[in-house]
DNA sequence: AATTCGCCCTGTCGGC
DNA sequence: TGCCGACAGGGCGAAT
């Protein structure tokens, strides 16, 4: 679910106490999780290395280091957090609710503020970054859809999952967009056309229905038959969407924490994500709730045509 | 060649 | 109360 607008927030708020640090020791304890190297070798090939520049391609965050690369999908569940082990093991150990009894703990979770409700160490923290500064830069994920990939030096075009991805929305002006791709020709409706990332990269499910939403398009809309006044639209709501989203610190749904353990709030301002069967704040008429894409869509009947 | 589908995974929730 | 199926979905590789 972390999509652009929350990896956006992750990366600026771990940049400051990421940045410049010293890698002293690397742990990855579910192995299937790396790709571009051999995980045994990992703590070997990080070690002593200092973090340069941290940026964000996609849905993925790239950690840029001296002499490699470290990259970051968190998949559907995933989360990064920073922390000092002094705090783990005095405080936040104790009582933290992740640190008792993961099931037990959700019940009361509600109940503790930041910084206790931050994620902090249990079984679904599978890598371990610790600088020598001691603190600690932790990937947590409960569904493990997430991705650690170690690359050997710079060249991000040589990774096969960066080098697919299509334009940065927040970097395009639609109108030059279009100067340089229109007509767009492609049979597919807009909504898996939107998810697929090598066209415009980042945007997942909950932005995509957005950005239709703002822009009137029916989500099963033939590409093709989206007229280039309906593009130019388009791309701006695309824009606007993620640019409210980042000012919003990104949307929770369930799992998606801010790196300091705070929620994100653009939840509370969507317009049709989630909100099947209520009705539409422009018309009235009921929201439909249906599957598009493989992917659980929320449109308007009325207001979203083709 | 283009597009669709199945799969990976765990926690939550609703129904019986 | 407890069990079980459905559901959430990003991205890749297999199948069509």
């Amino acid at each position: 679910m972390p999509e652009l607008p929350e990896v956006e927030t992750i990366k600026n708020i771990l940049e400051p106490s990421v940045l410049k640090q010293t890698i002293r020791q690397v742990d990855i304890s579910l192995k299937r999780m790396l790709e571009g190297c051999n995980p045994s070798k990992l703590n070997t090939l990080l070690k002593g290395q200092v973090i340069k520049n941290i940026i964000r391609r996609g849905k993925y965050i790239v950690f840029i280091m001296e002499k490699d690369t470290l990259v970051i999908h968190l998949g559907m569940t995933g989360q990064l957090t920073t922390s000092h082990t002094s705090s783990i093991t005095s405080n936040a150990k104790k009582t933290s609710p992740e640190n008792i009894q993961p099931q037990k703990a959700k019940r009361s979770i509600a109940g503790y503020e930041f910084p206790l409700l931050r994620p902090i160490e249990d079984r679904h923290t599978h890598l371990k970054i610790t600088f020598e500064n001691n603190s600690r830069l932790l990937f947590r994920d409960v569904r493990t859809f997430g991705k650690i990939i170690f690359h050997n030096g710079h060249n991000l075009e040589k990774i096969p999952r960066l080098s697919k991805l299509g334009v940065e929305p927040l970097e395009m002006t639609p109108k030059e967009f279009l100067q340089k791709h229109w007509p767009i020709q492609n049979n597919r409706n807009i909504k898996a056309f939107l998810l697929e990332q090598s066209f415009i990269c980042g945007l997942g499910n909950i932005y995509v229905d957005e950005s239709l939403y703002f822009s009137s398009i029916h989500p099963l809309t033939p590409v093709h038959k989206i007229s280039r006044d309906k593009w130019m639209s388009l791309l701006s709501n695309i824009k606007k969407v993620l640019q409210k989203a980042i000012l919003n610190s990104g949307t929770t749904f369930s799992d998606y924490r801010k790196p300091d353990g705070e929620k994100g709030s653009n939840q509370e301002k969507l317009k049709v994500y989630g909100r099947g069967g209520q009705p539409c704040y422009r018309c009235k008429t009921t929201l439909v709730k249906t599957v598009i894409a493989q992917r659980g869509t929320v449109y308007c009947p009325h207001c979203q045509i083709f």
